[in-house]
DNA sequence: CCTAATTCCTCTAGTGACTAGAGGTTCAAG
DNA sequence: CTTGAACCTCTAGTCACTAGAGGAATTAGG
């Protein structure tokens, strides 16, 4: 049995964050000593790194959720699992795109005063002007 | 001059953002109609324009409004502006690097049921297996 | 057995960057 | 002069936490 304390440090999920995913039901009620203290076992801690693990992912609560009501799924449940992978997937290959666009400004953007304020340090003009970049956002 | 909604349709920034902006002071206080209606001039469109961008380009509204005092600066003051720029392109490359080590987990993820179910579909498990994963996150 | 330090409890409120809705007013066209 | 769209302010909700107040329980040392 462990401490929420514990499970935190096993975890890396901090204290009042196990709470929190408590009350939004992502984590079953545990048990509770006669002072009123959280108590978790295995099967809980277990969860709890699921959800961890699907966060550092990039997924929604709502998501981690609708998958976890999956566990032990056989079937067309399985689908509705692949499906929310790929979507993720998706998702992030999207957001890959986009940031690799305005790594390219920004770096458009940081080189255009490299220190030296001879002349008009066009940094700021930069930032203000869309017509200069190369992609679209 | 132009209505909110026409600077709305010119920026792309939703009308209730715009007063959003204006409430943080990101964007001064525009003329009133006798009626109560905001009017802007082409100025207060500029600054919209490069609020958005650089919106768009992920700077938190703290940045833009640092930049924003910025303007026109000229000697140690555009240091700053260099060194938001600079702060920023770091910030992002980080970002895309962990974007990058998880896309690889998710494929991973996605690839490990194909749609046939004859043998047991691994996303479930692969969702909760940290083990397995190449990169740290 | 007692005390002190640490961890735990609940609850409320704050974060960032908006978004949605209620309930009411003004403007522009016909 | 009427109608309908766009405007106004204000409050509250979103997501996923995080911080703090004020108090109770647990645990290690003496």
């Amino acid at each position: 049995m462990f401490t929420i304390g514990e499970l935190s440090l096993r975890t890396g999920v901090k204290v009042p964050t196990i709470r929190f995913y408590e009350g939004k039901g992502l984590l079953p009620q545990p048990d509770r000593t006669a002072g009123n203290q959280r108590r978790y076992d295995q099967a809980a801690l277990d969860r709890l790194r699921f959800v961890k693990h699907t966060r550092d992912l990039g997924l929604p609560l709502a998501d981690v959720e609708a998958l976890l009501s999956l566990e032990g799924a056989q079937g067309e449940d399985l689908d509705r699992a692949h499906e929310i992978a790929e979507r993720q997937l998706a998702d992030l290959r999207a957001r890959i795109g986009n940031l690799r666009r305005l790594e390219a400004e920004l770096s458009r953007i940081a080189a255009a005063c490299d220190g030296q304020h001879d002349h008009i340090c066009a940094v700021l003009h930069a930032f203000g002007d869309h017509d200069t970049c190369s992609g679209t956002h």
